[in-house]
RNA sequence: UCCUCGGUGGCUCAAUCGGCAGAGCGGGUGACUGUUAAUCACUAGGUUGGGGGUUCAAGUCCCUCCCGGGGAGCCA
C-alpha cells in the first residue's frame, strides 16, 4: 500500500477503507482499552489522530512508542466521532519505525522557548512553529522564481567563490585550499599566487556585478542564492550566511527599480497568504497578533517615496527631532531610529528613500545630474528596517572610472566590469533583497536565527 | 566591537536582608471505555555556567572567563 500524506488524508472528501499513514508521534494518550496517537508527517501543520484498540500485540508495540517516535499505521479513514477533527484513522496495525527515548528526547509536548530550540536546530523542524516556518520558506522561495519567471526574467547562477576583493559590501570570508602551516610560512603578498586559483579568493557578498553583465546581455535577470558576510555583527537581523534575491534590468531607471521592488514585495505577501493559510495562522495567532493587519497594510497601500534630502529635512523638523540619539544630518546615513520613525511613526507604511549623497554610497551607483547625489534607493519596512537596497547603475564609462579612482580603487581590477560600459553600454538598474528579512516580515518572527534552518552567526557553527 | 539584562532539575521559572534549594511542565509507576498540550494519585530527579575571593555561612556579595537574550554600530 502506498503512503498517504497527512495533508491529503485530512483533505479527504469521503472515508477510505484502507489507508497507510507514516509520521512522527506528537502525543500519545492512553485510556483503558485504547490509545490515541497524534501523528504529524510534516506535510502540513495539522496532525492526524489515530485511535487504536488494545490487543496484547498492539499494547506491546504501543509501550515502546513515545513522543517523537516514527510510526507506520494502517487502518480506516473515518469521520471522527470526537470533537476537534473531521477525520481520524481507526488503526488496525501499528509499527514502530524508530523509537524516541522519552527520557532523553528533548522536545516535550509543551511550548519551548526559541532560544532553547536554537540549541537543537536539528530537531526544531519537528515543532509546529518551525515546521510552519520552513514550509513557508520553501513556498516563498518558489514564489520568487514564479514572480520573476512570469515577468520574463532569467535566473542567473552567479558564482559563490569570487576573486574580486571588493564587490562593494562588507567584510569577506577568505577561501583557501592552503593548509594552515603553508599559509603561516608564506608572505601575505605571495599567498594568492600559491593558492588554488592563483590569486586570493573569497565567498561572495553579492552577485550584483556578475548579474549586471547578464542583464546587459539577456535583458532582465535575477540571482537568488547564498551570500556571506564576515561582519561580526551580533544582532537579530544579521547572519554570516544568508540568501539574497538580486534582480537586474537593462534599459531601466530608478523609477522602474522602485516599481519592481514594490510590486515584488506585494506579490510575495499575496502569494504566501494564498498558499500557506494554515501555517500563517500560527504566526498570526502566537507570534504577532498584528501580523495580518501589517501585511494587509503593506499590500493595500502604495509605498511612500521620498528623497533622502526630504527625509532628512522631515526628520529634523519633526516633533521627535530632539529625542533622536543621533541628529539627522545631510551627508550621514539614516540611523535605525530614523528609519523606524519614518516607517512606523510618520508614514506608518513601507517607505522608499532615494537619491542619496554620493559620498555614502558605492561606486557603481549612477551619479545624478546635480552632481551631489546618486540614483540609489532603500526600501524600509516597519520593524525590519532595510528590506531592499538598490540603484540605477552608472552606465557612463568615464564617470564610472572616475568614481572608482576617487574611491582609491584600481580600475584594472574591474576591467571586465568596465568592458560592459565600453561595449554597448545601456542604462540599467537593480536591487538586492534579503530573503530572510522578507521571511521575518511575513511571519512576524523577530530573530533571523529562527527563519533559516541552520543559522551561521559569530561564534556559532554547531550544526 | 560597545552598552545592557540574564545563566538554578530535561524545559520554563521562584527562592525576602547573605541563613534548611522549591513549583509547574516533562519523565517513571498506577487508575480511567472518546481523548484533544487529556484527567487523577503516587514517585524519582540539583556540584545553582566555569574558575578564584570575602564570610561562621554564598544561588544571593566581589573579581574574572564562557555562553545566551535585547539594544547600538554596520548592513540585506
Amino acid at each position: 500500500m502506498k503512503r498517504t500524506c497527512i495533508k491529503d488524508a485530512l483533505n479527504a472528501e469521503s472515508s477510505v477503507t484502507e489507508i497507510l499513514i507514516k509520521g512522527w508521534v506528537r502525543t500519545k494518550r492512553d485510556s483503558k482499552g485504547f490509545s490515541f496517537l497524534e501523528i504529524n508527517d510534516g506535510s502540513c501543520i495539522k496532525n492526524i489522530q489515530a485511535i487504536i484498540d488494545h490487543t496484547p500485540e498492539i499494547v506491546a508495540v504501543l509501550e515502546k512508542i513515545n513522543t517523537g517516535a516514527s510510526v507506520s499505521i494502517t487502518g480506516e479513514l473515518i469521520e471522527s466521532p470526537g470533537k476537534g477533527q473531521k477525520w481520524e484513522v481507526r488503526g488496525k496495525t501499528v509499527e514502530l519505525l524508530g523509537a524516541a527515548d522519552a527520557e532523553t528526547f528533548p522536545l516535550q509536548k509543551k511550548r519551548h522557548s526559541d532560544e532553547f530550540l536554537r540549541t537543537i536546530a536539528h530537531l526544531r523542524p519537528r515543532t509546529n512553529k518551525f515546521g510552519a516556518m520552513f514550509r513557508i520558506r520553501a513556498e516563498l522561495s518558489y514564489a520568487i522564481h514564479k514572480f520573476y519567471r512570469d515577468k520574463g526574467f532569467f535566473y542567473v547562477h552567479t558564482p559563490i567563490i569570487t576573486g574580486s576583493d571588493c564587490e562593494g559590501a562588507g567584510e569577506m570570508f577568505r577561501v583557501t585550499s592552503l593548509d594552515h602551516e603553508t599559509l603561516s610560512k608564506t608572505k601575505k603578498e605571495e599567498q594568492g599566487a600559491r593558492d588554488f586559483f592563483g590569486q586570493e579568493s573569497h565567498l561572495t557578498v553579492s552577485g550584483q556585478l556578475s548579474a549586471e553583465m547578464y542583464a546587459l546581455s539577456l535583458g532582465n535577470v535575477y540571482t537568488f542564492g547564498p551570500t556571506f558576510r564576515a561582519e561580526k555583527s551580533n544582532t537579530p537581523r544579521h547572519a554570516a550566511e544568508f540568501w539574497m534575491i538580486e534582480p537586474e534590468m537593462a534599459f531601466a531607471d530608478l523609477d522602474d527599480n522602485m516599481d519592481l521592488s514594490e510590486e515584488m514585495v506585494k506579490y510575495l505577501i499575496a502569494h504566501i497568504l494564498e498558499h500557506c493559510p494554515d501555517d500563517m495562522e500560527l504566526f498570526a495567532k502566537f507570534v504577532d497578533k498584528t501580523l495580518m493587519d501589517t501585511l494587509k497594510n503593506i499590500s493595500e497601500n502604495s509605498f511612500e517615496r521620498i528623497t533622502y534630502t526630504d527625509a532628512i529635512e522631515l526628520l529634523q523638523r519633526c516633533k521627535k527631532a530632539s529625542k533622536f540619539e543621533y541628529k539627522p544630518e545631510y551627508g550621514l546615513d539614516l540611523q535605525t531610529e530614523h528609519e523606524r520613525y519614518l516607517t512606523e511613526k510618520h508614514f506608518k507604511k513601507p517607505v522608499i528613500v532615494y537619491d542619496y549623497p554620493v559620498e555614502i554610497k558605492p561606486f557603481y551607483m549612477r551619479l545624478n545630474d546635480d552632481g551631489k547625489t546618486v540614483a540609489a534607493m532603500d526600501l524600509l519596512v516597519p520593524r525590519i528596517g532595510e528590506l531592499v537596497g538598490g540603484s540605477q547603475r552608472e552606465e557612463r564609462l568615464d564617470v564610472l572610472e572616475r568614481r572608482i579612482t576617487d574611491m582609491g580603487m584600481d580600475t584594472e581590477d574591474y576591467w571586465w566590469y568596465l568592458d560592459s560600459r565600453r561595449f554597448g553600454t545601456a542604462p540599467h538598474a537593480g536591487f538586492g533583497m534579503g530573503f530572510e528579512r522578507m521571511l521575518m516580515l511575513l511571519t512576524g518572527v523577530t530573530n533571523i536565527r529562527d527563519v533559516i534552518p541552520f543559522p551561521r552567526t559569530p561564534k556559532s557553527l554547531e550544526f
